[in-house]
DNA sequence: TATAATTGTTAGGCATAGCTAACAATTATA
DNA sequence: TATAATTGTTAGCTATGCCTAACAATTATA
């Protein structure tokens, strides 16, 4: 997709990578479960990155990213990470659904939108003082249905 | 995917739905070459969606949406909107960029996800006066890298 | 340590969705 | 209207990526 990988085999990578922050012994049977996959499914997706150079995988052992697997994997997660925080911190959504659509759109998005969604969730997010202002705005629209009225109105040192 | 569709059906409902638009005559040719695959793919693509009740096509002759193949075109076309306003209007990322990642990203958002965008592009979109604040100031910080002092800061009257 | 349970692999099948090459139908034109 | 150009279809191949059934290796336990 974007990383030169179809979304399975991202999907795939992240799992492994997520998993081995918690236990570095990552088993064909942990990343079954995790992606909801049956066994074979996982051991024919390992071959074909392993034959990729993204992962090491001795017959019957434990898997491990390789540097390239990695990095790849860590494109991965930041992706999920700065649409799942969009998802749920910005427009309010309930965890679970904020990950399982940042799980999606993670293989689609360009590098070019993602770094700007970065940047603008760290924008709204990263308020001077308190509650974002855009979003107390945008959470009683959500509550009333309709605009509250704000006082002065917003406006910066430099508008011209 | 959403709509119970593949990504790849949904892209041929809302290109014979474009389509159609600027020419009622919507042919095998115009819609292969809308979207980037050969005819014999197309024709292929055609019998599904015909066999699943979404399309008309009579051998040799145009394609027409059924009721049910337009609703789901329909569907897939409002999310392409939402997401391409997000995108352009909101991030400002180019009108090409804004399409492309909309074309992506349009079959995995859960409708959950695409209702909050919706409603979130028409708040900040529909200010009060000329520019939307919330804009303004991330139009701000994306040139300067910093965020621009805000006066007084943005109060809603019902704050607590 | 022999047996049972678990874990992992292989083989073979299926659906999606693209492709090319060859052919058939339709439409345009000489 | 016969021929050429265009358009559409079929057949057959490929790759991805999932599945089940059967088997093999490993690990746990009686």
């Amino acid at each position: 997709m974007i990383t030169g990988q179809t979304a399975s085999m991202e999907d795939y990578l992240e799992a492994i990578a997520k998993l081995a922050e918690e236990d570095p012994e990552v088993r064909v049977t942990v990343i079954s479960k995790r992606l909801g996959v049956k066994k074979p499914s996982v051991t024919a997706a390992l071959h074909k990155l392993s034959e990729e150079g993204l992962v090491e995988h001795p017959r019957y052992g434990c898997v491990q990213l390789t540097q390239e697997g990695r990095r790849i994997a860590t494109d991965v997660i930041r992706r999920h990470e700065v649409l799942f925080r969009f998802l749920s911190e910005i427009l309010g959504l309930t965890s679970d659904i904020a990950q399982e659509d940042a799980c999606k759109v993670e293989h689609s998005l360009s590098p070019n939108s993602l770094e700007r969604l970065s940047k603008f969730v760290e924008f709204v997010l990263t308020s001077p003082r308190g509650e974002p202002s855009c979003l107390k705005g945008f959470n009683h629209y959500l509550e009333h249905g309709e605009r509250g009225k704000q006082l002065p109105a917003y406006h910066s040192k430099d508008e011209s």
